[in-house]
DNA sequence: TGTCATGGTTTCCAAAAAGGTACTGTGTTT
DNA sequence: AAACACAGTACCTTTTTGGAAACCATGACA
């Protein structure tokens, strides 16, 4: 019986503990929308505006909110420009960025499974 | 212009929409439990009892159900042993196995994140 | 005869996530 | 003076998830 056992450590998160990085990630990018933001504002830079073109099918109360949200976990830079009508640009951070191979397996996992199911 | 626009073209699953892997990906495996199933599946084989001990702070209920959608979903197979009391093993498919990739980014990443966030 | 173990199911309820609609602020343009 | 553009907020409802507790089936075993 081995002793190092560094194992099972609690991660916190938002006053909430996980057991395992797994869950970390899900509960940072696994809402309804976030993995796609990030998947976007990974391409470009992004106007909310753009943001809503493509995003057509939410409303702007999800998105400023999953933004918000995003911004606050440090994975999101907003960047107002004081002048009107409003400006406001959306970028990944550097931490941000770091998922990006995540992202990009599960585009391609995600895609190859459609494709395969299909053909039952 | 070019018209080579492979592009957009929807993907179906359980009778839902998705124009992007990553939301098909998160469809599959983005519930509370999903991944972390699959994640401990792909270490080891395990009876329900098993998934019990492992998951104590879930219910039977939530268990049965997050592997009865796995299953059909076809990421992992349930194999009855026709005994009583009744034994029941759960493991990955093939195409169970396909994700496991993902499981290692996403456990390092959040790992990593919660680490780098107790910092500030 | 009663109890145990395993692997569930069922019903009901609470909490969380998502969505809809209307309203806001403010310089600029008409 | 009115309308517009952009990027929101506020308030409320609906939908989806998660969870607690009780119940079930069956053969072995005491």
């Amino acid at each position: 019986m081995q002793q190092s056992q560094a194992a099972t450590e609690l991660m916190t998160l938002r006053d909430r503990e996980y057991k395992c990085g797994i869950d970390v990630t899900l509960a940072l990018v696994g809402g309804k929308w976030k993995a796609s933001i990030l998947w976007h504002l990974a391409q470009e830079t992004m106007r909310f505006s753009d943001l809503q073109r493509q995003f057509s099918d939410t409303t702007r109360k999800m998105l400023t909110q999953q933004l918000r949200e995003l911004e606050t976990d440090g994975l999101v830079h907003r960047k107002v420009y004081p002048q009107v009508p409003p400006k406001v640009e959306y970028s990944l951070t550097d931490q941000g960025r770091t998922i990006f191979p995540i992202l990009e397996l599960m585009c391609d996992w995600g895609r190859n499974y459609a494709q395969a199911g299909n053909q039952t």
